[in-house]
This record gives C-alpha cells, sequence and structure tokens, in this order.
DNA sequence: ATATCGATTATCT
DNA sequence: GATAATCGATATG
C-alpha cells in the first residue's frame, strides 16, 4: 500500500521537508513514456540535501528567478530538473509556498522493482548485489536509472499518482538519521544540510560520508 | 582505500 | 569565456 505524500509536506523550509522525506518511495509510474504494462519503478529515498531560498549561495535560485531555475520559486511538490557537467541530470521537488524558493536534491535511492528496467537504462550489468548501487547511488545515477530528463520531468507535480514522476509513503520510517556537509559544492560548504538514512548501504560517496560523519 | 583528471554542454557573466 | 548540486576511469598505497 502506497499513496502519494500530501503538498503540505513540501510547502515548509527545505530542511524540514528533506528530513521527512527520508524512507519515502519515488515512483515512475505509467504515465512517464513507459510501457502501462511494465510494473512500475520504485526506489526509497535515503539521502537528500537542502537548499535553501535565503541565505544560501550553493542553491541555484541564490541569484534570483530566471528561466533555468523558475520551477523552484512556484508551488510546492513540484519537479525541478538541471543539467549538469555536460552529462548528468539532476533531480530536486521544490519547497516553499508559491513565490517562495527553496529546494530538495535527491541524491540517493534504494531500488525496490523494476531493477532490470534501471540497469538497462544505466546501460550496466548486475553481476552481483553489491552492483545495485550503481544503479542509484548518486544524484547523476539515480536520474539515469530513472530516465529523468529535463525535457521531460522538470515542472512535473510529483503529489499525484497520475504524474510520471512522484513521491509515496508506504509507512516505512527510518530509524535514525545523520546530518551531514552537502557534497560537490564550493559555496556555503561548511552548512550540514545533507541527510542520510544512518548505515543504508546505498547512501552516496565514501564510507565515513555514506555514514553521515 | 583515496586521489586526480577528462568528458561535455546549458547557463550565466 | 568560465563555471558547474557528477561520473567513470586510471593511478597509486
Amino acid at each position: 500500500m502506497i499513496r502519494p505524500v500530501g503538498r503540505d509536506l513540501f510547502a515548509r523550509d527545505p530542511r524540514r521537508v528533506a528530513r521527512d522525506l527520508l524512507g519515502k518511495v519515488l515512483v515512475r509510474g505509467s504515465n512517464g513514456g513507459r510501457n502501462s504494462d511494465r510494473e512500475p519503478l520504485t526506489a526509497r529515498i535515503v539521502e537528500v540535501e537542502a537548499y535553501l531560498g535565503e541565505n544560501d549561495p550553493a542553491a541555484h535560485s541564490a541569484a534570483g528567478r530566471t528561466l533555468r531555475n523558475e520551477v523552484l520559486f512556484g508551488p510546492p511538490g513540484h519537479a525541478y530538473v538541471y543539467f549538469i557537467y555536460g552529462n548528468h541530470y539532476c533531480l530536486n521537488v521544490s519547497c516553499e509556498p508559491d513565490g517562495k524558493a527553496g529546494g530538495v536534491l535527491f541524491r540517493a535511492l534504494e531500488p525496490l522493482t523494476g531493477i532490470e528496467e534501471m540497469a538497462r537504462a544505466r546501460g550496466v550489468a548486475m553481476r552481483s548485489p553489491r552492483d545495485l548501487r550503481l544503479l542509484t547511488s548518486g544524484p547523476g545515477r539515480l536520474a539515469g536509472a530513472f530516465g529523468v530528463t529535463r525535457a521531460r520531468d522538470n515542472g512535473c507535480d510529483m503529489t499525484i499518482a497520475s504524474s510520471g514522476l512522484w513521491i509515496g509513503d508506504d509507512g516505512y520510517r527510518p530509524k535514525a538519521v545523520r546530518l551531514s556537509a552537502r557534497i560537490g559544492i564550493t559555496k556555503a560548504a561548511d552548512r550540514k544540510l545533507r541527510y542520510v538514512v544512518a548505515g543504508n548501504p546505498f547512501v552516496s560517496g565514501p564510507r565515513r560520508l555514506a555514514a553521515g560523519l
């Protein structure tokens, strides 16, 4: 039993949204440009980062509203997808009420269903259970596994199950959550705005960072 | 296990 | 023209 999380979860400070997204499920349903007779792609959210609308130079919204980042300023619960390093897409969900910027970046997932399709999308072979980490451990990887692109998914409403991409609650709650500095940024790099499920093997990066230290 | 580096392009200065 | 919320390959201990 899984149902979409309500929009009110997203209409808050990204730090609170980030904490509450851990343990929820990202779903690529049959309206995401896929054949409707395939099982949905689902994976549990185990690592996210908060990007604040105010006083956060690392956030894409820091320099004001542009064509690229306008979803971050729009209504909560919508997908913000951007292209980075000429290679990768990254997926965020908009936070804060309409008119105020803020977002949460999805950094790592634990695959649940549709694993073969994810492996095909990533172009990697699953030789051992350890290789599952190659599917969704990292923001570029999880976007690849779910076939996320800006053209397809930017602006998508993630609070309704009829969307191609949405966020569900199946009742699971993480036992423990840890905070650490955000990854891969140069500005405001000291702020502890990365949230991980403690001890989860699918968290991205080196072991000590995976533990949230 | 950690470190370094090249790839490749949308976006902004 | 410079930069970037990354990844995968390679090198080294």
